[in-house]
DNA sequence: TCACTGGATAGAAGGATGTCAAATTAGAGG
DNA sequence: CCTCTAATTTGACATCCTTCTATCCAGTGA
């Protein structure tokens, strides 16, 4: 259940504002991407990443949403393939938590060479 | 031509890591990560944040993909709606430069608050 | 061992998305 | 005015995505 793929493992450095970014890094790229092109996918980052102790509960990420189990299941199954997100089971429930190194490195992608013109 | 509807305009300033995101921002905020969530979109965006002078010839940008012009045009919509990129009309041709906000407002969004942890 | 609960998986229905060919608009230049 | 080129729009088609219901798996505890 706990598989990773972590595509966004070899997209790493560069900024989109430097160097050509080739083909297949583009295509790993746009796969995190996708996973973040959700508002609940969005809201349930945004819940695990924001929750004091860093970790937060499945069973607490249901409420929040008018969907099904399995819907949330889902979304977080995507966020997980992305690299974005790890979870770990501890008896009857499985805490997720936000990669620190993968928001770390898409915020990386959008600095700017000189903000000094803004 | 030139409609811009600049979804991402509202979306400011908390990081994920930090206070709750309203339903209705973390839709507009999907709608900018969707612009990103292709492999070909993404390339665009590099090449035009990246050309020297900060704008690009959509003459050039077509090129280098193994795709029909409409396709690139209908790419270069997307981002433009997404309030990343912008274009100009000059004579002949339409040049597109980045939207620096935009590049750095995503940037801020994946902060993290204590990056003493890591 | 059996029942109960939290969570994930499988399969299906409906809507959204990427791509193309064909047609359209905008400007340059005879 | 006509033609040529750059770029966009339109319409169609195939694919992918979100969501559901139904089912299955993993632990807990009697």
């Amino acid at each position: 259940m706990m598989e990773i793929e972590d595509v966004s493992a070899p997209v790493c450095c560069a900024p989109l504002s430097g160097p050509l970014l080739p083909a297949d890094e583009a295509a790993d790229l746009a796969k995190v991407f996708k996973a973040l092109a959700d508002p609940v996918r969005l809201r349930l980052l945004n819940l695990i990443a924001s929750v004091e102790g860093g970790e937060a509960c499945v069973c607490d990420l249901t409420g929040p949403f008018d969907l099904t189990a399995p819907t949330i299941s889902h979304h977080l199954k995507v966020l997980r393939q992305a690299g974005l997100i790890e979870g770990e089971r501890r008896g009857t429930w499985v805490y997720y938590r936000a990669i620190p190194e993968a928001l770390t490195r898409l915020s990386g992608l959008f600095a700017l060479p000189t903000p000094a013109g803004l």
